[in-house]
DNA sequence: CTCTGTGCAAAGCGTTTGCAAACGA
DNA sequence: TCGTTTGCAAACGCTTTGCACAGAG
């Protein structure tokens, strides 16, 4: 992932040096809040306008270029949609993590069970991460 | 769950007819929004004002008493905390249902493959439930 | 009786919208 | 050139807050 121009393309959206910027900072940050996403183009591109932001954002997500993650107790960070996964929240440096783990078989016994259709799957593990675990050790 | 009088008690809140009341509507839909809550309040207690809502939802939350659900392309919606389960929503008639699975082997293999602490997981589904696919079919 | 909770109205804040000007194709 | 996007400011809608009064313990 790294030529954006050609991404907007074949999602049918123009390019504009605003979305490219929006992309880049997506990218650059793995996960990223709204609030973050403007703070942090407002540095390179200081024209740019919040309402333009929100409004790309939006079609981004509509155009399935762009996910939103929703955290239990978090603003929600936005990703560049890839390959599936599920993510790791760290309650301690707020990282976000993806993190890759087979559903196959928890979705079938799931179908099974309860006749459900699944088609999608969102799952937030969160708790503490490796390098706060440590840090919490020097620390005491 | 049905006396709710001492649940609030033991989470060293003071019994008011409103929270009664608010306890009560969670408990009979099991999962509910901010503006159905209000709403099916409304009915039986007109003088019920949304602040008193939103007060209340958020104290008990702090309290660990309610929890909240952040759902895909939908509001949250809010259930009393009992035991722990993931959540099935769909997307065809807003359904959410709990679900329970056996989560250990999972949060056991991510603590060991990323050296994670797991303390809290958030698992959502979503896909079609059995009565919505039993009436597309019918519909067809 | 005291302290907390309620209801109202106002304030706050994140997000969306309308519109003229700028820009991409 | 034409349709889309941007930036601004205003509007919007959900949520929180301040305060006087009511109610719980």
């Amino acid at each position: 992932m790294k030529n954006f121009t050609k991404v907007l393309k074949q999602h049918n959206l123009k390019t504009t040096p605003q979305r490219l910027a929006i992309l880049e900072a997506v990218y650059k940050y793995g996960h990223i809040s709204i609030d973050t996403l403007y703070i942090e183009i407002k540095k390179v591109f200081n024209s740019i306008s919040q309402a333009t932001i929100y409004k790309n954002i939006n079609i981004m997500i509509n155009s399935m270029l762009l996910f939103e993650v929703k955290l239990p107790n978090e603003k929600s960070v936005y990703e560049i949609v890839q390959n599936k996964h599920s993510h790791f929240l760290c309650n301690c440096c707020g990282e976000v993590t993806d993190i890759y783990i087979d559903t196959k078989q928890m979705i079938d016994n799931i179908s099974k069970e309860y006749s459900f259709t699944i088609n999608q799957t969102d799952l937030v593990f969160s708790g503490t991460c490796k390098k706060c675990k440590d840090f919490n050790i020097l620390k005491n």
